[in-house]
DNA sequence: AAGTCAGTTATTTTT
DNA sequence: TAACTGACTT
């Protein structure tokens, strides 16, 4: 193997974290400090040091930053990345538990339950206990489990400790141990796991170690490394554990993290993971990234001032060698729509005077139902964007119903794919034959296949419920020895759905029978795009299989951010915290005001309002040259014109960070009283014009244009002339405008207040 | 079984 | 405001 060339790429503390090896290693890496570089490197040079890459073990969160790194670990060490284990959490363990799910008591064939399916789930346990589903929300409940699990605390558990029950009653909701204990069940006979079930059902195989289990893996993984630990919860923290400590073991557990990005702790995420891992491993060897490499200097320093306010936190400092870059904007606007409107001037201006890309700019919101104005203002200027977050395609009814079937087809337990699709499309099969059926096969212990056998129901009812239970064992039998494509297609036509979606002619049914269409090629893509891997040990196979099962636990583990093809030039809206890891020329933090961000319900407790700052600071860190916050001194919400002071964090920046102190934000926070603003505003402050642009465009005389020009126009942004047309005095030009892919626009230029800009 | 209407309730969400 | 739920109607 030839000599490492690419440590000459790293700086000082980069390459001692990429080369030390050998026991734990905790690496605190400030944004944009080259994590994800130290982490590939790392692995190369492990390789490169003769470990075996089917030994190395990388978690990480997200599917986008496993892919990432695969992708820069291939072009590192070449095809034999493909032998080093990397994956999501949830996908590395609902693979192991795919090979060992017997062991514990599950069919190998097991459904994952998104949170909708779980929730479900959870709804006809408080319905048929005859709870108050007001008290007992379906989204109380499932937090209170999930949490539960997150902690480790079994259903049994949870029933035996007092502490638990007592809160539980004094929160008025005694049953919650109850449902918890049913759903666990219920899942068990549905074979089906949850996305926490997915880690808790890991933890307790290891825990329980049948045949061994936890050696074989411990023997395997010799090295692990773990990406955003700051992110963990107890939960995972304690399988990490499990796998790495054991009698003469070396202890090879690297992990990777910045506890000042850590947002997520309202999903059970503790930070205490990463601030106590130097007491669980006292002779760990830490390496703090600091230099960042992604921002200019004012958005460093600001995001450093952000952070101090922070007062439990691992020290550091963040800096950075590039000076160049502008200060932070910070725009004031009297209403929600002004805000997008500035907005969307700057944009403009952005893309036009300094050629940033769209893909290049990035609008970042507190809450997703902020898109909306933005999203009015950037259609009305012809600048494409792209919304992250809300529906994702798997979400979509059709496609869940669609998926419904391929899982009952695949494993025929599953309770809420029959309650699904039982009568999807419509047998004449109502919610009251539905429950007599399923509660009969609860009183009687039989599954709801046999409770359709005791003929409880009568008439048309039966009648198609014995016809439904022919059709789903016949596509079972058919899937035992098909493709998932031919699966697919087999239930599509059999089950009626083909002629269901074809039938509807409406609009929104033409766009279901296109999402139906596009599950379909999806699937045939996935079965012709496989590819086998075998383990040279022989013991195990990572294998990109054919069949429905691999297909059905490979998307349930997707999110919609994963479908991205990244292709088109579209500005990007996207909460914080979907912006994590990502990085664009130009940023707008919007709605930084006391209430939005941080938020109202973060207010009561300062612990909240830390995380909300560390919200923050991931905000502006996603900034490489232009970061402009805003906020607005009224907005519409609920319906109600509300009046919010400017966010503490405009404060917390630094006014020497900030380009306009115009705007500086402490002169508005002294007024209170919403009226005292208003009136102040029409006083102190220089009129408002909100018609106006932000950045003028300064109109050319129709002299001034020729072809081949380059012009700005106020609406449609930067193009090109084409040619010229017209008498004299009335010259009309044909444009070319890079917002209108086809169509070039006939602009009469003595009207136009177009500018020539070269 | 499907449609209508009033009442209710509002974060963030890698999997 | 708007999206969702649950009760009630057809």
């Amino acid at each position: 193997m030839k000599t490492i060339s690419f440590l000459d790429e790293l700086n000082e503390v980069q390459y001692k974290a990429v080369t030390t090896i050998d026991g734990p290693v905790m690496v605190i890496a400030g944004p944009g400090s080259g994590k994800t570089r130290v982490l590939t490197y790392r692995i190369a040079y492990m390789m490169e040091q003769g470990i075996n890459p089917h030994n190395i073990l990388t978690l990480t969160f997200t599917n986008k930053a496993a892919r990432e790194m695969k992708e820069r670990l291939e072009k590192v060490v070449g095809p034999s990345s493909k032998f080093v284990w990397a994956g999501t959490f949830h996908s590395i363990f609902a693979k192991i538990l795919r090979i060992e799910a017997e062991k514990i008591g599950f069919p190998s064939s097991f459904t994952i339950y998104d949170t909708d399916d779980a929730k479900s789930m959870l709804s006809h346990i408080i319905n048929e206990l005859n709870l108050d589903n007001k008290i007992y929300s379906t989204n109380l409940v499932y937090n209170r489990i999930s949490s539960a699990k997150s902690l480790l605390i079994s259903p049994t558990a949870y029933l035996q400790d007092t502490s638990l029950m007592e809160q539980d009653k004094y929160k008025r909701v005694p049953y919650i141990g109850q449902i918890y204990s049913l759903y666990a069940q219920r899942c068990k006979n549905a074979g089906a796991m949850d996305f926490d079930d997915l880690l808790f059902n890991t933890f307790i195989l290891f825990h329980r170690n049948p045949d061994n289990v936890l050696e074989k893996y411990q023997q395997k993984f010799k090295y692990l490394l773990v990406d955003e630990f700051q992110d963990t919860n107890f939960m995972q923290y304690a399988i990490l554990k499990k796998l790495i400590t054991f009698p003469g073991s070396q202890i090879n557990l690297c992990i990777v993290g910045d506890d000042a990005q850590s947002i997520y702790a309202f999903r059970g995420a503790t930070i205490e993971n990463i601030l106590d891992f130097s007491k669980d491993f006292p002779h760990l060897k830490t390496f703090k990234l600091e230099q960042n490499y992604r921002s200019g200097k004012f958005i460093v320093n600001a995001a450093n001032n952000v952070i101090n306010y922070n007062i439990r936190q691992i020290k550091k400092e963040i800096w950075t060698d590039q000076s160049d870059s502008p200060k932070i904007g910070v725009v004031r606007a009297l209403t929600d729509s002004e805000e997008s409107r500035k907005v969307v001037d700057a944009i403009f201006e952005h893309k036009n005077r300094k050629h940033i890309t769209n893909s290049e700019i990035a609008i970042l919101y507190r809450t997703n139902a902020q898109s909306r104005s933005f999203e009015e203002q950037l259609r009305r200027a012809n600048i494409p964007y792209k919304v992250y977050g809300g529906m994702s395609f798997f979400q979509r009814k059709e496609i869940k119903d669609m998926l419904a079937y391929f899982r009952l087809v695949v494993n025929q337990k599953d309770e809420e794919a029959f309650r699904r699709i039982v009568n999807f499309p419509k047998r004449g099969i109502g919610d009251m034959s539905i429950d007599k059926l399923l509660t009969h096969a609860l009183d009687t212990g039989k599954t709801f296949w046999e409770a359709i056998d005791d003929q409880i129901l009568s008439g048309k009812a039966q009648s198609s419920l014995v016809d439904f239970k022919k059709l789903i064992s016949a596509l079972h039998q058919y899937s035992l020895n098909n493709d998932a494509d031919a699966v697919a297609d087999m239930v599509y036509q059999k089950s009626g759905l083909s002629s269901h979606f074809k039938g509807d002619k409406s609009v929104e049914g033409v766009g279901r029978l296109e999402n139906v269409e596009a599950l379909m090629d999806a699937i045939r893509d996935y079965v012709e795009n496989d590819e086998v891997v075998m383990d040279e040990d022989g013991e195990m196979i990572i294998e990109k299989s054919r069949t429905m099962v691999d297909y059905l636990q490979n998307i349930s583990l997707l999110t919609d951010f994963d479908n991205e093809n990244g292709d088109g030039d579209h500005v990007n809206l996207m909460s914080v915290h979907s912006a994590k890891g990502l990085e664009f020329d130009s940023v707008f933090v919007v709605g930084l005001e006391e209430k939005l961000f941080p938020s109202f319900l973060s207010l009561q407790s300062e612990e909240q309002i830390n995380e909300e700052r560390r919200l923050f600071y991931v905000a502006i860190t996603r900034a490489r040259k232009l970061l402009t916050l805003t906020y607005a001194t009224s907005r519409m919400q609920y319906g109600k014109v509300v009046y919010n002071k400017p966010s503490r964090f405009l404060e917390e920046v630094g006014e020497e960070n900030i380009a306009n102190p115009v705007n500086q934000p402490r002169n508005l926070m002294m007024d209170s009283d919403p009226r005292a603003r208003v009136l102040g505003s029409f006083t102190k402050s220089p009129k408002v014009n909100t018609a106006q642009s932000l950045y003028e465009i300064v109109p050319s005389p129709p002299s001034a244009f020729k072809v081949g020009s380059q012009v700005l126009h106020p609406r449609f942004g930067h193009g090109v002339i084409k040619s010229i047309d017209g008498a004299a005095g009335n010259l009309i030009a044909i444009v070319h405008f890079d917002s209108f892919r086809e169509d070039d626009k006939r602009i009469m230029l003595k009207f136009a207040k177009m500018q020539v800009l070269n």
